[in-house]
Order: structure tokens, then C-alpha cells, then sequence
DNA sequence: GTCTATACTTGGATAGAC
DNA sequence: GTCTATCCAAGTATAGAC
């Protein structure tokens, strides 16, 4: 973890204390980055959900972006060590689409990619904070572009398909469609285009690729 | 326009400096949203952008959110003006790709979609907000699905690729990469995506949809 | 219509008691 | 480590002069 605390000395049941409205501060700082967003999430209203004073936030972060970003740490890691394990098993693309239906319903439904927007539109008028989100960004990349290579290992369109650049697309279209299910406050438009790319892509796995079918006119 | 002015009576001369003052704001809202984002677009800021007194927000426009929804009404017919131009000349699927790019592109520079995605993201946690910006997209979507229908019409994939779910997944996959590209500062990543799309559309031009090409084990 | 001035609120951050 | 108290900066919004 980066963070210990500002001080190095405590007793073992301050440090346990610590700990505890630590991790309930990250947990309140989530929710309210879910919640009412970036801009609302000041110091206050993170310690009114944790239950604890105002100047713990600095005391224990530093900053209200402090603390936010080790909110977002917190997501990126529950996140990921959850859905490594179900992408690791999808070796073809239709059981690749359906492990991305599965991780986007779930992802809509706990608003984990919601933190992820926020922070990530925070970062768009702040230089400094971009570079911060950028690299927690990566390792949903890196999944993303696993799962690509694994579900076309040998398949005919792992040429035409470079994973880096698919995987690329992928984590676009996740927040793409995580944003306007957010604002519809409705996600069946986003599921139905996953039902309709996984037709597609047990098309794809059972013919092996495009076909140069002629043309019949 | 929705809005005229608080008041009726008021002189030619009069008229023209409310307009040219409405029009400044408008502009400087834009900008704010674009450079420093929903949530320091405050009144002061734009005001100081317009060259004018912060009072006369307010004025005008009732409140912040007022002007900034003012905003996204211009971007958005601004754009829809120069794009319907361009999506109504794609009669395939490579020159609709071709055309995404372009606007893509365009857009990226201009910083159109930023205003919408900061619109967009402020509303998550604004149901009212929701309703206004979720209005103002509709338009997109639509200027997206006839591109979809035009650029499939007589095609074999119209069947398998209804053009408004299509729609809804380039409106995702456009804020998502530009969402990316903002926050990596370079879009390249996203312009290899559409020339690599551009390549397997015109494949499938060619070849006139998915083949079932046999399988070569 | 536009400005100045101001009332009121909220937020970041720190000092110091406990 | 946690709290209370406080300072200061910035924001929304309105009243009233010009």
C-alpha cells in the first residue's frame, strides 16, 4: 500500500483504529463518487457517510484527491481480481462476448466503472490528476487485451484482430455504454447490442472467420 | 430559441448588446466546459471568459446549469449542421467509417464531445439534469442510426445489424474513445481503431456480408 | 442591460485541545 | 488519532445604482 499514515509511531490499537476509518473513508469516498459525483464529493460529505470528522480526510490523505484516488485504487483491485478469473476461461469469442455482457451488467449494477468515470472527467481539467488515473487505468486494459488474445488464439482473425487495439475499443465501448445506461437509467439498449455481438461472434467461431462468400447479384 | 430575454420591452440598440452579451456567454461556457470541466465552469469563470459581469448569468440565463444547457444546445446544432452534410454521402460501409473518422477527428480538435461527456457525467448525479441532456443527445443518436441505415441499405448485414442498436454502440464507442483520448492526450490509439475498422469494412463491401467459408482444420 | 456591492453557503485546509 | 474551532477562498444568487 502507499499509504501508512503521516506518522510512524502507534500502538497496536491505534494502528487497528487507523485502519478501520481508513478503509471507511474509502469506502464513503466510492460511494460518494457513485453517488453525487466528483464535484460533490468534498471532504464533508465523505466524512458524513464514514461517520468521522472532516480533518481526517487530510489528516489520513492529504487531499480530497488523495483520498479519491485510493478510492479509485480500491475499485480497480476488487474489481480486477474478480474478473481475471472469469476472463481467464473464455477461449473463444462468444464466451469472451458473454464473459463482457456478465462484467458490464455487474459493473452497472455495483458502479465500479462509474468511479472510474468520474475520476476519469476529473482528470480531463486537471493535468496532474490525469497522469495518476492514466496508469490505474492500465491494468483494465491489460485485461482486456488477455482476454482478446486468449479468445482468438488460433483463429484466422487474430490477424485481422490486433488484441492491443481491440482491447483498446473494448474499454471504450465499456465506458461509452456505462455512460448512457447512466443517464438513460436504463441498460437494455447496452445489453441487447451484447445479445446481438454474441450472435455474431458464434457466427465468426463457427465459420472460422470471414468468408470471401461471392456475390449473388 | 427557448430564450428571449427576462423581460419584453426593450430598444433595437438594446436588443442587439443582450444578444451580442448571450452570444459571449455562450461562447465563454463552451470554453469553460471544455478547459476546466463541469466543475469549476462557475459563473465567475464564465463571466470572466465573456469579458463581462458575473451578475449577468444569472440575468439571462436563470443559473449556471441554465447557460451551460444553453451551451450544449449550440455544440450540438452546431455540429449536427457540419455532420448531416457528411454521414448523408455514406452509401457504404467503408465511407461510413470513413466518415465516423473524419468526424471523429474533427470533433477531438474542437472539443465538441468534451462539452456533451461533461454535461453527461454532471447529470449522473442531477436526475433533473438527466432529462435535459438525455433530450439533447437524441438528436445525435438519430443523425447516427439513419448514417447506419443509409450505409447498410441493400445490404445483407441490414438483417443481422439493426440500425438502432448499431446507433447506440457508435454513440457509446465515440464518447468512450474520446474519453481515452483526452486522458492519454493523443488519439492515436483511436485512429488506428477506425483504420483498422475502415479495412474490415471494406471487406465486407467487397464480399457483400459474412461468408460461411468452410473451416480449413 | 449592465454594473457594484453584498448576503449567504460551502469547501479546503490547519491549529490546537483531548 | 480524532475532535472542535476557525480561517480563508470561492461560489450562487439577489438588490439596487446607473
Amino acid at each position: 500500500m502507499a499509504k501508512s499514515g503521516p506518522r510512524g509511531q502507534s500502538t497496536d490499537a491505534e494502528q487497528s483504529r487507523s485502519a478501520d476509518t481508513r478503509a471507511a473513508l474509502v469506502l464513503a469516498a466510492i460511494g460518494a463518487l457513485r453517488e453525487v459525483g466528483f464535484s460533490r464529493a468534498s471532504a464533508r460529505e465523505i466524512a458524513r457517510r464514514a461517520g468521522c470528522n472532516q480533518a481526517l480526510v487530510f489528516y489520513h490523505y492529504g487531499s480530497v484527491t488523495g483520498l479519491l484516488l485510493a478510492a479509485l485504487d480500491e475499485v480497480s483491485e476488487r474489481r480486477l481480481a474478480t474478473y481475471r478469473g472469469l476472463v481467464g476461461r473464455a477461449d473463444s469469442l462468444t464466451k469472451l462476448v458473454e464473459s463482457a455482457r456478465a462484467i458490464f451488467a455487474e459493473d452497472l449494477a455495483a458502479g465500479h466503472v462509474s468511479v472510474l468515470i468520474e475520476m476519469i472527467t476529473a482528470a480531463q481539467s486537471d493535468a496532474g490528476l490525469g497522469d495518476q488515473v492514466g496508469a490505474r487505468l492500465a491494468p483494465w486494459r491489460d485485461l482486456a487485451e488477455s482476454a482478446v488474445r486468449e479468445a482468438l488464439a488460433g483463429s484466422p482473425l487474430a490477424a485481422m484482430l490486433p488484441a492491443r487495439e481491440v482491447a483498446h475499443g473494448i474499454v471504450a465501448g465499456f465506458l461509452g455504454l456505462e455512460l448512457l445506461a447512466n443517464l438513460d437509467r436504463d441498460a437494455s439498449r447496452a445489453l441487447a447490442l451484447f445479445d446481438r455481438a454474441r450472435m455474431l461472434a458464434s457466427l465468426l467461431d463457427l465459420t472460422g472467420g470471414l468468408g470471401l462468400l461471392p456475390r449473388t447479384e
